[in-house]
DNA sequence: AGCACGCCGACT
DNA sequence: GTCGGCGTGCTC
């Protein structure tokens, strides 16, 4: 019966025969090397195949006793790839982040007797032996191979760790190579060409001519598995977590040392009952928090994409070996083989950072809700606030924290009275002072003054969002994409965000050849440059995606102010951290998309209570000073109040949680083409039984042309996810311009 | 994803 | 006359 097999590959899962004299049922979730284009390459099994007539080519062997994903989690992400329309090798690709690419032992030998002569003189040597592979030329081997005259054997191979040697050589050594002999012999051995190179003082070239000349030889043993992150002790002291008892729940609000102590207490019950805990977070800094206050606990694992890809084998190995009882990690712990999965802890489900971007697009909660469901494991969604598909959930929020907010807001009409709508005393109106406003100078000034710190939120990189000719208004634009070109002061450039094309700034307007090009729109330059020249010789840092300045001076308590772009939130709060300046809060608000205030929302909770101890003062310059988000947060709401009102609104307007979206893209270089394929597209979903209130669009994209492609979307909204699939499917055809799905789609902030 | 095949612009 | 741009198609 053949097989059904996934490969990192954007790509379906192929169908291979059974390895030579396997016997047994379809070992799904087992590693298995496949021919793959003349080579060999390892896949996963996923399942049997219906196998539709045209010849398979057979699987070489099973590379395991035991699968290296679980039943659950390869049928979580089969059907995720077909409720997304997905490649499944996409989804594969990016969630299996372990085991592709081990170090195999692959030995050959031709089947007694065969005559391999009409194969030519690349496999002459090839004889009953089993000789390594690696000796012949892998597509002359695959022909053999397709001949079925091929005799294999395969073994996964340690991983080799090599040392040098010095050894009694041959031949005459120049002086220098003679002195790192001497340091070698009585150094060695060492464990690479470059720690010799360095402890000789020498360079490489000269420790490499020893090797060659033979008076220095690499020995290989197998290496011990490699270092992971220590669990911290002592481990925290639970506290009761009063949570309901269901499949779904929720814990949020308070701060994440009080989630932490009652997660940890459902934790432990999960784990005296013999059971396995998966804790995922959405970034670096919630992941650092949690280890430390949970690891402890029992024996713990903490897995990301930032582990080498030997450290990540070695978590797999423990995960399989059942050593592993609790696992905090990003997204890619998500298909650790843990054997008895019972608990799934959700940090933060709202968060942007679970939108995974290029590849599958796949939403991260999704997928852990349905490995939840699977593999017969709880679900507890946490964080500092709920997501609104979260909150209807049954569960507890945690009383909000101490919160400091000074809300500058310049919408408000300048001769209106103090005491406006919202009578709070730190709610004041100012329109001095751009892009720092005169009550943010104030603050920044006390913070130099008595030597703490300060993180400016910018809401982008570089100088200004664009330039703007004040006498014609002339704005440069990208040459590929209908964007402005963002202005970069130092390194004076004119640079498109998007796509990378950048030019020149130029001296006079190019349009009316005006001298007034000025810059509009504050990013991390402009705002660093402002913060420079208010606190002369007070350390300022930058951190955003392209200037990532030094921060270990703040890290280690000295006063400073950083600016940066919402990347910093992935880090710890600075520890001496007294104010956080949100320079123009309305950009979270700007973007298009009915998520956008939940996502303000969710930052400003964030931003509460990111220092783990203090209530930093925050000063939040907006022009929307009495937004529901914000007033519910200085009103001291807790965190799931606002969200009772947005959800209101999203069941009035369909919205999610209350719907399924997906969103269809349709793109072509040419302006025409694409609306006439998003229009045929639009047709076909119609015709095959989408309801009208189903197809909304379509619509050109919010940015129309993209890397010089013009882009039209549709928006699906079906009553749920099986509606959805149904409606996908007549997608899956070929279409005259690229087409792309994205199931629950969330935009993201172009900074 | 890679990699090959295939059709139109600026040059050794 | 070619080199080489990336559009399109294919991998069991």
């Amino acid at each position: 019966m053949p097989w059904s097999v996934a490969l990192p590959l954007p790509i379906p899962a192929y169908d291979f025969g059974e390895p030579h004299g396997f016997e047994g049922p379809v070992p799904v979730g087992f590693r298995v090397l496949v021919p793959w284009q003349g080579e060999l390459r390892i896949g996963i099994v996923v399942g049997e195949s219906s196998a539709h007539g045209h010849r398979l080519r057979d699987a070489v062997a099973l590379l395991e006793e035991r699968p290296w994903l679980s039943a659950a989690l390869v049928d979580t992400l089969c059907r995720a790839a077909r409720a997304r329309s997905v490649p499944l090798g996409l989804l594969f690709g990016d969630f299996v982040s372990a085991g592709w690419d081990s170090a195999l032992d692959h030995r050959v030998a031709r089947v007694a007797g065969a005559d391999l002569a009409s194969f030519g003189p690349g496999v002459a040597e090839l004889n009953e032996d089993f000789l390594e592979a690696r000796r012949f030329d892998a597509t002359l081997l695959d022909a053999v191979r397709a001949q079925a005259l091929l005799v294999e054997r395969v073994q996964l191979s340690p991983r080799l760790e090599g040392s040098y040697r010095a050894v009694e050589g041959q031949g005459k050594l120049t002086p220098k190579g003679r002195a790192a002999w001497e340091v070698l012999r009585r150094e060695g051995p060492l464990s690479s060409l470059a720690e010799w190179a360095r402890r000789a003082a020498v360079s490489t070239s000269v420790v490499s001519g020893v090797v060659t000349k033979g008076w220095a030889q690499m020995d290989q043993r197998a290496a011990p598995p490699p270092p992971l992150p220590e669990p911290q002790l002592p481990p925290i002291r639970p506290q009761p977590h009063g949570l309901p008892t269901a499949a779904v729940t929720r814990l949020h609000g308070g701060r994440p040392a009080e989630r932490h102590a009652r997660v940890a207490a459902r934790i432990l019950e999960v784990i005296r009952a013999d059971g396995d805990v998966l804790y995922l977070t959405p970034d670096a800094a919630s992941r650092g928090r949690t280890w430390r206050a949970l690891s402890g606990l029992t024996e713990s694992v903490c897995y990301s994409g930032e582990l080498t890809p030997a450290q990540r084998e070695h978590a797999w190995e423990l995960a399989r070996a059942g050593r592993a009882r609790l696992i905090v990690g990003s997204y890619a712990a998500l298909a650790l083989p843990l054997a008895h999965l019972r608990l799934i802890v959700l940090e933060d489900e709202g968060s942007d950072a679970y939108k995974l971007q290029g590849g599958s697009r796949a939403f991260v909660p999704d997928l852990a809700r349905s490995l939840a469901e699977r593999s017969g494991a709880d679900l507890l969604l946490t964080g500092p606030v709920p997501s609104a598909e979260g909150l209807l959930e049954p569960g507890v929020v945690l009383p909000a924290p101490r919160a400091r907010l000074h809300v500058v807001d310049y919408g408000a009409p300048e001769e209106a009275p103090e005491v406006g709508p919202l009578s709070l005393p730190n709610h004041q109106r100012s329109r001095q002072g751009w892009p720092l406003s005169n009550d943010l100078q104030r603050a920044l000034k006390q913070v130099a003054e008595r030597g703490r710190q300060a993180v400016l939120l910018a809401p982008r990189r570089g100088y200004s969002a664009l330039l703007r000719c004040s006498s014609c208004g002339h704005t440069p634009m990208c040459r590929n994409c209908d964007v402005p070109l963002r202005f970069h002061a130092e390194r004076r450039e004119l640079t498109c965000h998007q796509c990378g094309y950048h030019l020149r700034p130029p001296d006079l307007c190019p349009a009316c050849e005006g001298p007034m090009m000025q810059p509009k729109g504050p990013g991390t330059e402009w705002i660093a440059a402002e913060v420079r020249r208010l606190l002369p010789g007070f350390p300022v840092y930058r951190y955003d995606r392209e200037q990532q300045d030094d921060l270990s001076a703040v890290y280690d308590s000295r006063p400073g102010v950083i600016v940066a772009t919402q990347a910093l939130l992935g880090l710890e709060a600075p520890p001496d951290l007294a104010l956080i300046g949100l320079t123009f809060a309305d950009t979270w608000l700007a973007v298009s998309d009915f998520r956008a205030s939940e996502r303000y929302h969710r930052l400003l909770r964030q931003l509460i209570e990111w220092h783990p101890q203090r209530a930093p003062l925050m000063v939040i310059q907006t022009f929307q000073g009495d937004h529901p988000a914000l007033r519910s947060v200085y009103e001291g709401k807790d965190a799931g109040f606002y969200l009772e009102e947005e959800l209101r609104a999203r069941k009035l307007l369909a919205y999610p949680p209350y719907v399924r979206l997906a969103q269809v893209e349709v793109a072509a270089r040419d302006q025409a083409k694409a609306q006439q394929a998003a229009l045929e597209v639009a047709q076909a979903l119609l015709g095959s039984g989408a309801g009208e209130r189903e197809v909304l669009g379509p619509a050109p994209a919010p940015v129309a042309r993209l890397r010089g492609l013009y882009a039209f979307n549709l928006l699906l909204r079906a009553r749920d996810e099986e509606r959805l699939e149904a409606l996908l499917k007549p997608l899956q055809g070929r279409w005259s311009a690229r087409v792309r799905v994205d199931v629950n789609p969330r935009d993201l902030l172009n900074l």
